[in-house]
DNA sequence: TCTATTGACTTGTATAAACAAGTTGACTAT
DNA sequence: ATAGTCAACTTGTTTATACAAGTCAATAGA
């Protein structure tokens, strides 16, 4: 029930590196100190070392020490997807004022052409949410979602107008385990030009992905239709050995 | 020396799952079942599921099973970016025969203005180079790359026109270990126009990131620009417990 | 028939320990 | 002085074990 033993010791290791007690450049202290420090084993340690490498913060180097190499210059940007985060999220995460408009709600059916789109089989029964994300008086965001109704068969537009996330973690205590996502620079649509403040830019940059729920069914296709110069995502990879 | 032993067992899954032996939504053997057939613990077999996982290939499942939620339908893009790839390297992947141009070699020093948008200190000495990368015969990136040349001292066009990573790799045994990428749209700027195959466009797809050596040494900035409609980019992402 | 409990599974977390392997600096022998 | 060796660090891999916690089906009891 309680958190797991890394997650403190992740959380803290973090702050630290976010407030600058580490600078760009600087060595961790090694694992066996931590582990005096924090009363636990290297595992542990590690775990939470390897949260963080995950995420671009850190960089282990065999025989040497972990390196941070995260500098808060470069990540300036208004929202940097690191995880899976609904748009509420970020925007509190970044202290920012939001607001969400609901300019499209209705029950659809998947048919063929629906099911390549979002994988959801065909006859599934979907509620077809359309937002537009604001930052200020600022639409930047052009939010289009398809839920499986047979998961969360009270969705209304008032849920949607707040935040379907918190809804579906809090009041269904559904858990959100696992997305993939994909990015793409499309021609705006009628929508785009309708809605967002493209200042006569004709493209968008979208994101879309399933997300899956903690039994393995993928209960949203949600797709994300943004102003290009607002926003920008950062990914951290590690390469694989050549073999 | 040897590979590490997880290493194996995670191609073996890997292939298996790709090649469909376990389709979309299947569950894979316990973790149990696999200490026995490949003659290690748990922890191993954990470490190879959580590559895949990382992949977003995998979804575990607390009590009940490691589903599979991959389904090759949706990964039929040209490049996914998954890890650290170079051109080539993601080409041959795709077994596609492809051309690399290079349009632009020449030494710089970083000013306070190339150091804002890269990150390389002021005064740096630097290789820019920029290439055209051609699928058959349709110019589909436009490559543009800063190095740092006290990195790579030899580094030269001929090097350029085949494989830098090659060779940093394998020349001068470089070990390169982690980089941070961004995404965004952008309008298309002259060079992209010039270069590369818009049919009309008048933007591009801008993938951008700071790639590290095993020294912790940021050794390259690189810029690719796509032709938007052949491109995506595939994440996965695990959400982190609400605390 | 229905409900509750148990028990056998599953994955998740954590400890402890050992050895492998890369790095670094000091020390030694030439 | 210089090159080589070694010892003391560092992170990386693997084993073994224990328990926590979620899932599910069979079973026992009402």
């Amino acid at each position: 029930m309680p958190s797991p033993k890394y997650e403190p010791i992740y959380k803290e290791i973090r702050n630290e590196i976010l407030s600058g007690v580490y600078a760009y450049g600087d060595y961790l202290p090694s694992e066996n100190e931590y582990t005096q420090k924090y009363g636990c084993t290297r595992n542990t340690i590690r775990r939470a070392i390897g949260l963080l490498t995950s995420e671009g913060l850190l960089l282990p180097q065999h025989g040497r020490g972990v390196q941070v190499i995260y500098s808060p210059d470069t990540g300036k940007s208004l929202f940097t997807v690191g995880g899976i985060e609904s748009f509420s999220e970020a925007a509190s995460r970044n202290s920012l004022r939001v607001k969400t408009r609901v300019v499209g709600f209705e029950e659809v059916t998947a048919d063929e052409q629906l099911s390549i789109k979002t994988g959801f089989d065909p006859g599934k029964e979907l509620f077809h949410v359309q937002r537009i994300r604001q930052f200020g008086n600022k639409p930047i965001i052009f939010d289009e979602n398809w839920f499986l109704k047979s998961e969360m068969p009270e969705l209304n537009e008032k849920i949607a107008a707040a935040s379907i996330y918190r809804y579906l973690e809090m009041e269904l205590g559904m858990t959100i385990t696992t997305s993939k996502r994909r990015v793409s620079a499309e021609q705006a649509i009628p929508e785009d030009i309708q809605y967002l403040d493209l200042h006569g830019l004709d493209f968008v940059l979208v994101v879309s992905g399933q997300v899956f729920n903690s039994r393995g069914v993928m209960f949203e296709f949600t797709q994300s239709r943004h102003v290009p110069d607002r926003v920008c995502f950062i990914e951290s990879a590690v390469r694989q050995k050549i073999s």
